[in-house]
DNA sequence: CTGAAAGCGCTTACAG
DNA sequence: CTGAAAGCGCTTACAG
């Protein structure tokens, strides 16, 4: 590979003035810089970024750590998010995914570790409680999609409670009075904070909360989660007999459509349906395509880089607002 | 940052014998090789790679440069693949996403060059043909779910031609004699090998070709394709009167179903219905199941990676099966 | 089995 | 504005 020296060599001047064009330094003579340019060219010179790394004793790397993000499609945002942002900053983004039977969490820090990261981004799959080991305290740390035991790093998470309290409200808003909330397993946090969202939308327009229901239709531990989305959807339809269905995620809403059309109905005509995630294709697949609040994971990405950009440390717990898209499933 | 000098005082021999530890060079006193490991651990030292690879001159680095890959979610085994075989050989893989917008490939190019990258494989979202800068000559280069114009790399893509073939064949064994396939976009090289296989298995069973309708659903450019999916479904179900259908992808499928239904029939019972590419979550969400051929992704980006980390360098054309993931749609 | 010297490709700090 | 020296944290090559 050809060197500084070389270059220098190949342009006649000291390989000094070579690295100082290399790196803008605004105080060599235009004539020189036009030779060394020239020879970089003439060359096909690239700096050695590893050198570069040893002697300023900076990597220019951000870690990021996908806690088995890379199991649901669209949380590939969260490190779109990031990567954007590092691409901008000419700094490196080290994407390290980590799940339970490959890859433990220390192995990945240890190894970010040796590239000397100058901060970590620790992501989740989906919006948990995660309890860090004490490693990461050596380095500005993160967390995005996720929040610590302790609170002591910067944490983002999605604004569930919000989020289900807008599109209900855009429910309530078309004129939907009676609704079924399907909701995700009740052990994960989001359930628990939509259904509050649920509620409130409902206690805003001083609509009876009876004209509610609230179910969680998916059970089991994680890994091993079963839906009993479509019976009990079935079920809801014909005795709660609500004018409009909340789904937990997009994939619960194509099992919904489903049991709609099977009962001789029509989705945004006969019954409202709208959901959470805005997962890949599901939404525009499905016709009239699904009303969804898309979860904020590239936004979570970007906030989560620039808060280790600002070097901001204080072990804040910040949310992302999901953003409503309508299409027409009610 | 603890250097490899602090390790040595602490321990109380040579940086040199630290060094020896450290690489794991077998010709160390016990005794010694106790003492640093102690003192590695009291000071929690950590190799910087960053000065490896310059001392070296080795990088231990391969490029991936995915072209737009994420967009769609199963793509993502390609980048799986090749990374599980990295992890595993202790090289870094250093993932770049390429699209026309944002990140030129030359751009990415010059980046993985700065970074001194030991190889690249270069990976295309779906099955294509690519013609690539000259630059990738100056280093081993893969080409994963695409080939080049000129044949001048090892490649390798899914065997589109035998997967069509293959689960024909098995629609064939289970009885189904009238089947009309809906084919991707006819200007991708998938559409064109697919319904040839599709063709073969008809030759092969001895069954007349009138009993065999292809028709692309899919029209238009890349990032501007349109789908006619449910409107040639329902026309051809109630004029060509198939006993299965074969769908060019997975999310064709769901509205296959939807269109199934709304005849008031009942897929795998009076209408057999088989896919391509085991999409995310699709072919389980689905009720019943989806048989589809599981493209290989996650083995193309393992072959990738093996044919450089064996030095591979002829231009051969790989092709990699695909699996039939066999459910309950026929 | 161990160590002192030299060097990887660059940047820092300083002298002119 | 330019250059010669020193040094980043390691490994290589060699001597003992």
């Amino acid at each position: 590979m050809v060197t500084i020296k070389d270059v220098a060599a190949h342009a006649g001047v000291a390989f000094k003035t070579v690295s100082r064009v290399v790196n803008n330094d605004p105080t060599v003579k235009p004539k020189n810089r036009e030779k060394v340019l020239k020879a970089i060219e003439e060359l096909g010179y690239r700096p050695n970024r590893a050198a570069q790394m040893t002697r300023r004793k900076k990597s220019g790397v951000i870690g990021f750590i996908a806690d088995e993000l890379l199991r649901v499609p669209y949380t590939f945002d969260l490190i779109r998010g990031a990567q954007d942002l590092a691409w901008k900053h000419d700094k490196e983004l080290m994407v390290l995914n980590v799940n339970v039977n490959k890859y433990s969490v220390e192995g990945a820090v240890n190894h970010l570790f040796e590239h000397r990261v100058e901060g970590i981004i620790y992501a989740a799959m989906y919006h948990r409680e995660v309890s860090l080991p004490l490693q990461f305290k050596e380095v500005p740390t993160v967390l995005a999609n996720c929040y610590d035991s302790y609170g002591r790093y910067p944490s983002i998470v999605p604004d569930e409670k919000e989020a289900a309290r807008e599109i209900t409200a855009s429910l309530i808003g078309k004129g939907y009075k009676r609704i079924a909330f399907l909701n995700l397993n009740e052990n994960i946090i989001a359930a628990k904070l939509r259904k509050e969202g649920v509620e409130q939308a409902f206690i805003n327009a001083n609509i009876n909360l009876d004209n509610l229901l609230v179910e969680s239709v998916i059970f089991g531990e994680e890994n091993n989660e079963r839906s009993v989305t479509r019976s009990r959807a079935e079920d809801i339809i014909k005795n709660f007999k609500p004018d409009a269905i909340l789904c937990g995620q997009d994939p619960m809403a194509v099992e919904v459509y489903f049991v709609v059309q099977a009962l001789g109905l029509k989705v945004g005509k006969d019954i409202g349906v709208g959901s959470f995630d805005d997962w890949d294709i599901i939404p525009t697949l499905l016709q009239p395509e699904l009303t969804t609040m898309a979860l904020p994971h590239y936004e979570m990405g970007q906030w989560a880089f620039n808060c280790l950009l600002e070097e901001r440390t204080e072990p804040v717990k910040e949310t992302a607002r999901f953003t409503l898209n309508s299409r027409q499933s009610f």
